[in-house]
DNA sequence: TGCGTATTAGGTCAATTGTCCTAATTGCCG
DNA sequence: CGGCAATTAGGACAATTGACCTAATACGCA
């Protein structure tokens, strides 16, 4: 459908530019010239801005989704899949050094912002923090596999947030290391 | 002095608003009536927002280098120093609950809005990068002092992010004790 | 072909924004 | 006391915002 398309672009722009701009500093006009389509074309997909930010995190959610069930299907190995989640930091770290963590630094607008939708962008969080606790009771450490997640979720969240500030692609790279040994560490206890 | 006072309590409020809102969400308006003044009164004091902004990573750099200097007197032993800070977590966790950590939320801002004041903002995570380096570096470990200042860096801004994320207290407590004991590890090897 | 729905364009609206100005008031000093 | 500078008040300004409407167009199906 080309209607589908162009609610699609939309999306798809908005979710950009919430991402280098932040959802706030996004306006109608950004969006709407970005996929260069008239702002009353705009007003017919999406009435609200809110209603755009639900479809944006509604699309992130389904993305990281399938990213993680792409690594479910890939490697058999749960410390090899967590690694693959860690090196999202290196793969994509051009982005994250500019805007930081997609997820982090939205979670942190929407929270002060107190915006309705706080709740919905958490869910991408704990949709990593879940699948983390997944992997680590596979790898045998059901008491800890939350606090595990967790663990592995902020020291990720560390690292995106310096690498922005400082734009170090060497500090990156030896926290990931770093966090790769830990995980080895976790999984050969068991 | 009288109006020196109104100018300060005019970057305290706004320093409290950036750090609650958000900078960008933060209006005059909002500055001025939380000082119970008006915004020619207001205008009379800082011409721009971006004066105001200034004034409060002026403020913020002051507060915190005077909180640095205070722990340099306090103890002798850069262990202690650095548990210090790492406690800050546990000191301000219900604001870091509800609006993360005010340096690094304000960075991370600052450098989607492409602001001119983000190399200003950044200077405060380096205070307290190379406070930390010192302390490191006392504790014997100079080649990896400095690596060792941003992975304690790193793992706080983690921390802060996932406390005001979750919402959860014991996460918190669990994370500064490995901290701790991490500084520990490092101190009693030298 | 032509009809009806889906889509697009462009303009309007009140509200809010940052910025700026002028007039009134305060308070200090001679 | 009077005068002058510092401070405060309140309004005006253009620009931008999210939201809304109507008219024109495109398109699928009979």
């Amino acid at each position: 459908m080309k209607s589908g398309s162009t609610k699609q672009q939309i999306v798809d722009a908005a979710d950009a530019l919430f991402y280098a701009q932040g959802f706030g500093e996004t306006s109608f006009a950004d969006i709407a010239q970005a996929v260069r389509i008239s702002r009353g074309n705009f007003y017919y997909h999406f009435r609200t801005k809110d209603e755009i930010l639900d479809a944006v995190i509604d699309k992130r959610l389904s993305d990281r989704d399938e990213m993680l069930r792409n690594w479910d299907e890939m490697s058999p190995d749960p410390a090899r899949r967590i690694a693959c989640f860690v090196r999202i930091l290196i793969v994509n770290q051009a982005k994250i050094i500019a805007y930081g963590c997609p997820v982090g630094t939205l979670t942190t607008e929407l929270a002060k912002l107190d915006h309705d939708a706080q709740d919905k962008a958490i869910r991408i969080m704990a949709l990593f923090r879940d699948w983390l606790t997944r992997q680590f009771s596979e790898l045998g450490c059901s008491a800890d596999a939350e606090a595990h997640a967790l663990h592995v979720l902020s020291w990720s969240q560390g690292v995106a947030t310096l690498a922005q500030t400082f734009k170090d692609e060497a500090f990156v790279a030896r926290e990931v290391d770093q966090i790769l040994a830990w995980v080895d560490k976790v999984s050969q206890k068991n």
